[in-house]
DNA sequence: TTGCTTAGCAGACGTTTGTCTGTTTTATTG
DNA sequence: CAATAAAACAGACAAACGTCTGCTAAGCAA
């Protein structure tokens, strides 16, 4: 038989386990968590199913499958904030760029109260700073920021990520990529939007299957065969 | 028989009804769907469901109870899903992990259904593809991935985050970094964790700024005077 | 009218899933 | 040590559930 597990110990990961598929919104069931956990019997997964019931960590309607529930006091505490996307960048007030909104996204809700809107990145100057053409960042909108801060500044009428760099009365917007030179703005027309708190790249479409079976992977039309 | 409702009225509503039932965590099973709307048959809901899922509406995955789900398109404005960052790598079942969670990041509920979790990358193999040493990527877990995907695999008992490559009989893990070398595992024992559908890079600690200073730029001492 | 499509109904079948009973193993405690 | 409780296992059963085939009725267009 498999080792038994210390009392609670187990419960406690399969708590959480059917916290995070309810979260997810897909609901396991009793089976679904046997196999999570390795148990060689359904009766093992729904005993310990059973006692989170009876304690009250989790809710059970009738015998429904899939039928357990998270209850109220297991609500997510802090419900995340939902930060524009804005297609087109904000020169003036962020609240007249919001027909430009592309969609929302989910940040964490230790910046609630900050102003913050999300833009797409264009170019691949601050390569080597991870920042790729077609990302997205969000930024932390401010009128002034700190040396070495990454920031969204108008230049020219156009919006640039750039890294903040002082000496003494000399501003320079370093690019993160060699191949392009420094901007050094006059002091007093550097405009700052904001300040850049997080990067994000999604790989959903994937930009670099493309390029990758130009290598002489497999053709699309094994694709499938090739699956690992 | 009961009078027939004009063509797409019904199914309107069926896919609302269906769509704040998933958004409650709570999917319906077909046979809800027909008490819902009163149909004398099961059939007739299914045929609306199958209907909803062939128009793109929902999705589908498989014969499993409770299986419905709501594609990319409908999770605009969802509440987000809360995916786990752990903070050790899941070797085994995730249910195993999930006493290492750090944090839970929130992530567009266009996941949702999806068994996420989220790993800080170590190392800057994949830094040509602007993942670097401790970036957090959001994993979609799943036993198997595409060539041009880019997968975090266990090889010697270490989680890896390389891109997936498949020629013929022969499977490469590539890293995007010229100093790095493919590795080649026996495909019989490339153990694939999951697939990396987003990258995430914080800039609130800045992990820039130590190496910035270096080049000159005020010290520390007039940093705040030197705001910008 | 005829033909076609869609909506709905009826019943059945097989799988998934929840539940139950009984047994074995392990840790703990007196 | 024996007694006890908890954990896990084994196997079975019944309800829930998804799916399928065949059918009828209603609307629409040629």
């Amino acid at each position: 038989m498999t080792p038994k597990t210390p009392p609670g110990q187990t419960r406690e990961r399969i708590y959480r386990f059917v916290r995070d598929r309810l979260l997810a919104g897909n609901p396991p069931s009793v089976r679904e968590v046997q196999e999570a956990f390795n148990f060689k019997a359904v009766e093992s997964a729904r005993a310990h199913l059973t006692h989170l019931v009876k304690d009250g960590l989790l809710l059970k309607e009738g015998s429904k499958a899939r039928g357990y529930r998270l209850p109220d006091s297991a609500a997510v505490d802090d419900p995340p904030v939902q930060v524009p996307l804005l297609g087109r960048v904000p020169a003036g007030p962020l609240s007249e760029a919001i027909e430009d909104i592309e969609s929302y996204l989910p940040v964490r809700s230790k910046f609630r109260g900050a102003e913050l809107f999300a833009l797409r990145v264009e170019g691949d100057s601050m390569r080597d700073a991870g920042i790729l053409d077609g990302d997205v960042v969000i930024v932390q909108r401010q009128p002034n920021a700190d040396p070495g801060d990454i920031i969204v500044a108008m230049i020219d009428g156009e919006a640039t990520v750039k890294t903040l760099f002082v000496e003494g009365r000399r501003v320079e917007l370093r690019p993160q990529n060699p191949e392009y030179a420094p901007i050094v703005p006059d002091p007093d027309e550097l405009s700052v939007l904001g300040k850049v708190l997080e990067v994000r790249r999604h790989f959903d479409e994937n930009p670099f299957r493309a390029a990758l079976t130009r290598y002489g992977a497999s053709s699309t039309s094994n694709t499938q065969s090739a699956r690992v």
